[in-house]
DNA sequence: CAGTTACGCTACGACTCGTAGCGTAAGGGT
DNA sequence: ACCCTTACGCTACGAGTCGTAGCGTAACTG
């Protein structure tokens, strides 16, 4: 995307840059993303409307920068000292980003359009996925460093393990501020951490899987998960 | 909706109505939401522009119609006689239902609109959320009957937990199928039933999370992948 | 200073939206 | 049968957006 070339000709506003993904933020506060026009986040921002188009090739790629930029802003991953505290905090600070009208509206909407629209698929891949997946990796490095979790043996499978654990995070919360438009709140958030750390039993109201009423289910071979 | 008014006068076409909605959905696979226009459905259906807008005020409310035709259809709860069985198999239903274009484009793209719009936030939550959290109550009904689940005593908490389990399922499954865009297979499905069966430490290695002590080669430092 | 690239501005055709107005079709009440 | 009411198809329209082209000017490089 910036090859080394380039090294004559005026150079590209970072000023401008500024301006174009603020103003895209605050026209998705108040217009959502379905009302939002290139127009007006160029009048917004200051910048000829043609400046837009230079650099984004449609709405859709602007406004997931702009998103990018936001999480960048605002996700870290907090160290309480152990991993349930680590995930409740974690899930709450997503929940308050979503709080936030600007990814609301647009997260939804980016991806929505991603669904047919493979080089966008792959700007939010690169742009938001891979980046918030090392929440995940980090987690895990100091639950891991801290004894709470195993240390895996076969790195693909701690891959797998570590993709899945983004997306169930990630999708529950999503799903429930957004599709089930309810509250993200203190205890969801521990009922929630309780269930990834021990599953439906105790989610249920009890410690081990194990006690949940007979003998656990058959396991799988080693060497799985 | 349906007030028992309007006895008299030309009686609307239920012909037309399915005729919309068919077109609505097929608009959908070749199309996509953002490309999808009223014009365009009407021509398909073979009626006047004119009669979709008496029927729905906007893309989002037809859009919402149709895919919820296309839920109740579709989705079904499995007995397969164990609630690991079932949960797994209800995964891979609906992600092959979210391989459905028409499903894909629309969903997300709904859900982005009723962010700013309560009228179409509440019509998601009627005509969709609310039918298929059955599907969570009735699994429960039947692992409890099994004796795989405990029966709460509470019935506020149970009540949470269900809400709870509904998000995290259709949540993780939703998030890695359009966001981080892979594939929900048999393997994927088999790792996420037994992280909500068990949790962490087994979705990880083995056992209960007080049991996680195992031998651990160092691996990688922090910051790979 | 010459060459190159970015910027602001204006204008434009193509398209979609959502509505209005009209004449016609299809039922119900008496 | 007759009117009344409502739905339908069709056409036309103003408003608004999209994305691009063309122009003159600004900024930076060697």
């Amino acid at each position: 995307m910036s090859p080394p070339a380039r090294r004559t000709g005026r150079p590209r506003s970072a000023e401008a840059d500024r301006a174009i993904l603020g103003a895209t933020r605050a026209a998705l506060v108040e217009l959502g993303w379905s009302k939002l026009t290139m127009g007006d986040v160029a009048a917004r921002a200051g910048v000829a409307k043609t400046t837009l188009y230079r650099r984004w090739a449609n709405k859709s790629e602007l406004v997931v920068d702009a998103v990018a930029a936001l999480l960048d802003e605002q996700l870290e991953l907090p160290d309480l000292g152990s991993l349930r505290a680590d995930v409740e905090e974690t899930v709450l600070r997503f929940a308050a980003l979503l709080e936030r009208p600007e990814a609301r509206t647009s997260l939804m909407a980016v991806v929505a359009e991603a669904t047919h629209d493979e080089a966008l698929r792959e700007r939010i891949r690169t742009t938001i996925v891979d980046r918030q997946k090392r929440l995940v990796l980090l987690g895990r490095e100091r639950a891991q460093a801290r004894g709470e979790l195993p240390r895996e043996t076969d790195p693909a499978a701690a891959a797998r393990t570590a993709d899945l654990i983004f997306d169930v995070i990630a999708g529950a919360v999503v799903h429930r501020t957004l599709v089930s438009a309810d509250a993200v709140d203190a205890p969801w958030a521990r009922d929630f951490a309780e269930l990834l750390l021990s599953g439906f039993a105790a989610a249920a109201g009890r410690g081990c899987p194990t006690s949940a009423g007979r003998p656990a289910p058959a396991q799988k071979p080693a060497g799985s998960v």
